[in-house]
DNA sequence: TCCTCAATTGAAAATGATTTTCATTACCAA
DNA sequence: TTGGTAATGAAAATCATTTTCAATTGAGGA
């Protein structure tokens, strides 16, 4: 959160290396908004650093995701998705999943109540089954103005 | 909603035909509490049907899908997992996932709140995006009691 | 009940995302 | 600077899902 490479140290801490093709990715990924999948992700990168292979990126996605700095997301376009973890740069919110066209809205409408309700549930939950919960992900699906 | 073969109807009325394989994934969805993929799908189906094709049980799951009889999910375990809709025969719920076992806990705590909130966020967002929302998914992640 | 014909099916091949293998490369602590 | 190990890239392997296409079958009309 502080200043660009501020990951470093994430990595250090968790006995990683910190490579150019982990650094490329994460900044790419904090670069946009956008929800880009493994191949969008390779492409990008790509054109700075030729010598990437897919394999990696693939590598690198699933050790960000589970060292908790980005998120994984499946929208039903059969790839998945991935953005920086919500309080890493963006704040929370879900997603609007057109399923026509298959657009993707961000929202961070009703935030506060939702934090309140989630919070309610998890206490519940955690309680009732003996489940310690992590996360928790809400997706609307509908069709956007345009494929009206 | 009434007796055996209730479907029968919805079937004649998009224009279907009722055939064998069509009903017996729905009989044995309506029997189940389970979130069964394709392939799980296809093993119990081929028990009192050995002729199907697991080519035959995505069409028809996509089919049903397409109908509104059933919903798919994605649990992050590699392979779409399907229940019979809500109002179908089960209650309106939502998931507990275990990020280790996999095992999926069904909840219907806090619905009263959650579809308010739903609502709410609903019709905030049609307006705000002009997007007609049709359907909402919420899943929780975690480490079930066993994995703990 | 029988016929016709488009809807449906099944097998096999194709697709496409993701993972594995394995030899090579490159961080980084000492 | 160097050694050891983590990380990488290419190619092959996996695995869920989709496509192709010829054969089959449900259901309305004769």
């Amino acid at each position: 959160m502080s200043g660009p490479h501020w990951w470093r140290h994430r990595f250090r801490g968790c006995g990683y290396r910190l490579t150019f093709p982990r650094q490329a990715i994460l900044e790419l990924l904090s670069k946009t908004s956008k929800h880009l999948s493994a191949k969008e992700i390779y492409s990008a990168v790509h054109k700075i650093y030729p010598a990437i292979g897919l394999t990696t990126i693939y590598r690198t996605l699933d050790l960000l995701v589970q060292m908790g700095l980005l998120k994984k997301f499946d929208f039903g376009d059969g790839q998945s998705r991935y953005e920086l973890a919500s309080g890493i740069k963006k704040n929370h919110h879900h997603h609007l999943v057109c399923v026509k066209c298959g657009k993707i809205i961000d929202y961070d409408d009703f935030v506060k109540e939702e934090i309140e309700l989630v919070k309610k549930v998890e206490e519940a939950l955690s309680k009732k089954y003996n489940f310690e919960i992590k996360d928790h992900k809400i997706q609307f699906y509908g069709i956007c103005s345009k494929c009206k």
